[in-house]
DNA sequence: TATATTAGTGTCTGTGAGACACTAATGGAG
DNA sequence: CTCCATTAGTGTCTCACAGACACTAATATA
């Protein structure tokens, strides 16, 4: 029996949330997009296989990457029994993707229009943004889609469009001020019309709250 | 590769949670007590494989089961590389395990209370302890635990052993009569001093809530 | 029949969610 | 330079729900 990863790496682009895919070379499935992975190494633990695959077709580390589930119907792959565990991982827009031969054929699509599919990836999005969704209303998640330094504005609109629904301005950043989770920066975002003050997310605050139980309420 | 599924199965026992054990016969661990759980076969689903391993070991079917987590790292089964897929399961205290030879060596011990365990597998407890608790603040697991009838003393006390507190009788109750989903049944258990009014999950109604988006707040 | 035990019920208070509209600061057009 | 368009930023009210809290009702048993 084999075992695979396969990552579901989100990121936002322009307001819209997108998924990185590869197209296949080989088959089965040539041509059709798939979702970066690869065996599990004998010698390897699944999140370490899932870490390196993620190296390997972005050429990033460092990054929020959770198990998320593992599939293992029989006829999944046609080249026989092969169970993948998957896993989903948040990058932020402004890291570039390495340009190697991997990455050469990895592309960001938008959830909202994805083609067909390789294998049983196409259900595997599906699990990974209905996660997605939940996290955003209970952890700080949302963050890791932007980065270090960030408007009030552009993280709603990480929210919004995830969720896919608009929020209101003053609530969302009555919960935020509330939770005082983000630390404002002296400084500010330029070139749109009122500069917008550029905050960054304050991680120890945040663990102190998780550990009373304080959730993150969106 | 070799992928087993192991399942944490759960009960309630005279107000204590319990998860079921078999003492292990053959190396590694020998004597410990392990999951009941064993290797996925060529030609079976992941989900197949622990409703069968749960068939085999208890005898019943037709229980809430759903896939935990998957455990993979390097050294966890000294015989070689085995990744496992953990389910977890929730029995109600009124069915009884079958006595067959399998189910002989199994044991309901207190999750408070469990000696040293084969594998990773105190591990793989802790984390579905933890699912379960959070579970049971926003579905419906709970009912899981109890025959078709029951109190609503015994559904708090259900409650009460899984999250570890006491929690105040008027407003469990007061919120349960909100969410409309328990059904009263013309029928009290008797026995205790005063009778109590039986009631049954009525399944359709939660059904209905949760596709508006309300869940199962405790 | 008196007592112990478990079942069953209502109110008040505080907190947080959601609906809602205007002022402030800047860039760009004229 | 002034006006206008655009985006940033701010406070209140209402409603729903969570949690704290104490007594009466029905039965079994001594």
């Amino acid at each position: 029996m084999q075992v695979t990863v396969d990552i579901v790496i989100f990121t936002i682009q322009s307001g819209v949330l997108k998924v990185l895919l590869v197209k296949r070379g080989a088959p089965p499935f040539v041509g059709r997009f798939a979702l970066p992975g690869g065996f599990v190494h004998e010698d390897e633990a699944l999140d370490q296989a899932a870490l390196r695959e993620l190296r390997e077709e972005t050429g990033v580390a460092d990054v929020y990457l959770e198990q998320l589930y593992s599939f293992g119907d029989v006829g999944r792959d046609p080249r026989g029994r092969v169970i993948t565990v998957a896993y989903f991982a948040l990058i932020s827009a402004d890291r570039p993707l390495r340009a190697d031969t991997d990455a050469a054929e990895a592309n960001w699509l938008a959830v909202g229009q994805l083609p067909t599919l390789a294998f049983d990836h196409a259900k595997i999005i599906d699990y990974a943004l209905e996660r997605l969704r939940n996290k955003l209303e209970y952890t700080t998640v949302g963050f890791q889609l932007l980065p270090e330094k960030f408007t009030l504005t552009e993280l709603q609109e990480v929210y919004e469009a995830i969720l896919e629904r608009k929020l209101d301005k003053r609530n969302f950043r009555r919960k935020l001020s509330l939770l005082r989770i983000l630390k404002p920066l002296p400084e500010y975002r330029r070139g749109g019309q009122r500069p917008a003050q550029l905050y960054r997310f304050a991680a120890a605050r945040f663990e102190k709250l998780r550990d009373k139980g304080i959730l993150f309420p969106f």
